[in-house]
RNA sequence: GCGGAAGUGGUGAAAUGGCAAACACACUAGCCUUAGGAGCUAGCGCCCAAAAGGCUUGCGGGUUCAAGUCCCGCCUUCCGCACCA
């Protein structure tokens, strides 16, 4: 009976047990030394925000990441796998008011929780290396990067349209506007204001930063071809149209100044400064203006900028072409945007689709200036938007190639002084002031003598103070306490303001992972030296949703840091893999869908290697995973009949780890054949292809050959040896996937030390090698029959074993054999007529 | 509208031009029992009463001895971008 009773897999004491043992041994999972020899790798997944519960998405994203790490340590490398806290943002204050609790102690007691939910799951991070973002010993040096920032020019403040969230009541960057909605409020439209705020100049690397991704090819396609399209490189000329009867000019962008002949109007953004100065002389444009900016406002507000009818007004005024003084009308239309280009352009209507369709509307002239290459079709219809064109009705330009006519254009304008060649960019300086309390504190001081004067190196940090009152009303909290707004300033020791905005939480997010190759530094954010040794990251793992902001927001502070010669790496990490989202019933998991699962209950129910087994098993990682309760029960069935196995035959496993080698043969050559491919196929996924759904599925393959020779196994037919490499390898390959499961088993194997640390199995190709083969053999490719031949048969043996067979022969009779085609070691194919 | 990904049993999925549905879940039948969210055996794409046989990877074409896989067109779903001059 009791030993009936040991065969119980029972995750709940079986998981504790070993994770006490972890926790007393925190060098477990630490990183070693350079000095130690080993290869480096760095292994890093993404840092949740402390919300005070681990999400499925995280336990998915955490446990990819602690496979690849466990199998790194197992392939011999010096590992270093980190894990810190996204720790600064609005929840905290959204939880202060709710529950009077300060953001502080709130914050601090999620992570708490989470860290413990993290070990519960048995994620093997180096705690060593623990980064909280919302501690003076971190965010210090945020300010410090400000600073350094501000005098490289690369930090500055100016007054602009800044996207502001009512619910957040706060600024948000471009990149944090979804779809004309808050990144953390979906059901939230983002209202514009102009403020005078901070911003980091990520456009000066805008370049840099696109032409990184060519090189970037360890990142997912999809990923930078999200990132090319934020940047939005267009290359184009810009050119001054002189304002008729006055010294003031138009610039306008194009990127097909070819097309300039057929410019039959100048079109400026409704808030073009030029289009204020128009209005205050007229107040019946001034009415029609401020009803295309109200318009464009409210369609904003309702999320649907691009569906809004293209409107304008004739402001009665005129510009000329300088290429030909030709006088065309000038327009104000609200689909010209103020913020890209110069705000103002020059319309072609033959030769672009948005410009045909105003000049339609408003019977503006339209003049064909580009005809086709070939000259087939003399005048193809209307807008002709290609460019391999010729030029017509362009003056001496005529006859030339839309290319050339390009070139010589901008040499034209340059000479005379009225353009030039330019490059434009969609992306946009990175907003980072945030009107909050629960941030990093921008290390400026505003004072009345001096202006802006940065808070000296030897100040920092600047502290956040503790006992701030949270209101949503807007403005920052900081604002509101004296104590910290008060200040003499640095250079002439007069009365000064403190900066009272804070950063947005994406400057801590930028670096953090630099922070852990040196987490305990109170002299630098980190050595050097470290960063050198450890950097870029092998392989990096997250969510897909951070493609744009996170991801483009780090590259950039790694160029930032290396011009600051801190670092030698041009990019943060090698390689990037973005795991799909978790979804439960087709749809994402959420609080008001209902479909939230839990990852204690699982943990509770099924264990934690039965809920990070399936969390691999279900899906290959790159694709979404549907969570089925009953798919969790699945593995830790799975687990269970592991577990009885590996019991049952461990006396014979432990004897024979010293008994001597026999060459197998029956069921042990049967077994450790199968075991050597599984070896081979796993091994080969870790290093690419990453399909651990298959990777299981291999495994409980060969589980299940093992009890199918269950007969074989208690007649002792396996010798000790043989079972003990059988057994010895399970354990192995399961290591990365059920870290509490193997460690058990190791030690119930005899084995002594960490299961992590012992050395990957190898597979033998030998053995691996099948000795027959089952070969599908076709008429004209349709299946007729399977024949079984050696491994080695050549064609002729393959065609001669095919032909004999009966069924074969029954369905060729009488029919004539055009040809056979034979591919060794696949397939047999008779094609007859 | 543009760009990308995907579409395979009741479900999650597998198959890198060569036997479609591995491995699981669910279900069905049976066995066992210490009655457990347990274990074991068998079945399980569709059509046909069964067998024999036929059919089957969103739809339609094509390439090939051979197509879930490659090419062309279309449909659907999801994701990203969306007046970017």
């Amino acid at each position: 009976m009791a030993e009936e009773k040991e065969l119980r897999y029972d995750p709940a004491v079986l998981e504790s047990k070993w994770q006490e043992r972890w926790t007393a041994d925190p060098a477990l999972y630490a990183a070693e030394p350079e000095q130690c020899g080993k290869p480096k790798y760095y292994v890093l997944e993404m840092l949740p925000y402390p919300s005070g519960q681990l999400h499925m998405g995280h336990v998915r994203n955490y446990s990819i990441g602690d496979a690849l790490a466990r199998h790194m340590w197992m392939r011999g490398f010096n590992v270093l796998h980190p894990m810190g806290w996204d720790a600064f943002g609005l929840p905290a204050e959204n939880a202060a008011l709710k529950n009077n609790t300060p953001p502080r102690q709130w914050t601090l007691a999620n992570i708490a929780a989470m860290k413990r939910q993290m070990q519960r799951l048995g994620l093997g991070y180096d705690w060593a290396t623990e980064v909280t973002t919302c501690l003076p010993e971190y965010y210090r040096w945020n300010q410090w990067f400000f600073l350094r920032m501000y005098e490289k020019n690369l930090a500055y403040r100016k007054k602009s349209k800044v996207n502001w969230c009512p619910d957040c009541a706060t600024v948000l960057a471009n990149e944090q506007v979804i779809d004309g909605r808050c990144w953390r409020h979906e059901d939230t439209l983002v209202q514009q204001r102009e403020l005078v705020q901070w911003f980091f100049r990520i456009t000066a690397y805008a370049n840099e930063l696109l032409e990184g991704l060519d090189k970037l090819d360890g990142w997912p396609d999809k990923v930078r071809t999200m990132q090319r399209n934020w940047i939005g490189r267009s290359e184009g000329t810009e050119v001054d149209f002189a304002l008729e009867g006055d010294d003031e000019k138009i610039r306008v962008f194009t990127t097909r100044v070819d097309t300039i002949f057929g410019a039959t109007s100048v079109q400026l953004a409704p808030e073009h400064p030029l289009v204020s100065r128009f209005a205050a002389a007229d107040p019946v444009l001034k009415a029609q203006v401020d009803h295309l900016i109200d318009e464009q406002t409210r369609a904003r507000e309702a999320g649907d900028v691009g569906a809004i009818e293209k409107h304008g007004v004739d402001t009665g005024r005129y510009a000329l072409n300088p290429y030909n003084g030709e006088r065309v009308p000038i327009w104000v239309a609200n689909y010209i945007l103020m913020d890209y280009g110069t705000g103002a352009i020059m319309s072609v209507p033959a030769h672009d689709e948005r410009d045909f369709e105003f000049a339609n509307k408003y019977g503006i002239e339209i003049r064909r200036v580009i005809a086709p290459e070939d000259s087939v079709q003399e005048a193809p219809a209307l807008p002709f938007t290609s460019e391999s064109g010729i030029l017509i009705n362009s003056g001496s330009y005529n006859g030339l190639t839309c290319e050339q006519a390009q070139k010589q254009l901008q040499q034209v304008a340059a000479r005379n002084k009225f353009g030039k060649a330019t490059v434009t960019y969609r992306l946009k300086d990175w907003g980072v002031s945030r009107q909050r309390y629960w941030g990093t504190p921008i290390p400026m001081i505003h004072c009345e003598r001096d202006g802006l004067v940065p808070v000296p190196d030897d100040q920092l940090p600047v502290l956040l103070p503790d006992q701030v009152e949270i209101t949503q009303q807007g403005g920052s909290p900081l604002s509101r306490v004296p104590a910290f707004v008060n200040v003499t300033c640095p250079k002439c020791s007069g009365p000064a303001r403190r900066e009272t905005d804070t950063m947005d939480t994406f400057v801590d997010s930028s670096w953090y992972f630099y922070r852990y190759a040196d987490a305990k530094n109170s002299n630098a954010p980190f050595n050097p030296n470290a960063a050198s040794y450890w950097f870029p990251i092998d392989q990096y793992i997250g969510g897909v949703e951070h493609a744009i902001l996170h991801l483009i927001y780090s590259r950039f502070w790694t160029k930032v840091m290396r011009d600051l010669g801190l670092v030698q790496n041009d990019e943060p990490a090698a390689r990037l893999f973005t795991q799909g989202m978790v979804i439960k019933d087709g749809a994402k998991m959420s609080k008001s869908k209902g479909n939230v699962v839990s990852p204690d209950d699982m943990v509770v129910r099924y264990g934690a290697d039965a809920t990070r087994m399936y969390a691999l098993f279900a899906a290959p990682p790159d694709r979404d995973l549907d969570w089925q309760e009953d798919g969790v029960a699945g593995v830790s069935r799975f687990l269970g009949r592991v577990f009885r196995l590996v019991m049952r035959y461990a006396p014979q496993a432990r004897a024979g780890r010293t008994a001597q080698p026999v060459a197998p043969t029956g069921v042990s050559l049967k077994l450790l054949r199968k075991l050597h491919q599984t070896t081979a196929k796993i091994t080969l996924d870790f290093a690419g292809r990453w399909h651990f759904n298959t990777c299981v599925a291999a495994i409980m393959e060969f589980v299940n050959d093992m009890q199918a020779a269950d007969a074989q196994l208690s007649a002792g037919e396996v010798p000790a040896h043989t079972m003990n490499e059988l057994l010895r390898t399970l354990v192995l390959l399961m290591a990365p996937f059920a870290p509490f499961l193997t460690s058990e088993l190791w030690e119930e194997l005899g084995e002594t030390g960490a299961v992590l640390r012992a050395a990957w199995p190898q597979s033998d190709p030998q053995l691996a090698r099948e000795d027959e083969l089952e070969i599908p053999v076709q008429i004209n490719g349709k299946l007729v029959t399977v024949i079984r031949i050696a491994v080695d048969a050549d064609r002729a043996v393959m065609e001669a074993v095919a032909l004999r067979d009966e069924k074969l022969q029954a369905k060729i009779a009488g029919r004539s054999v055009a040809k056979i085609i034979v591919v060794p070691g696949k397939t047999v194919n008779v094609v007859v007529k």
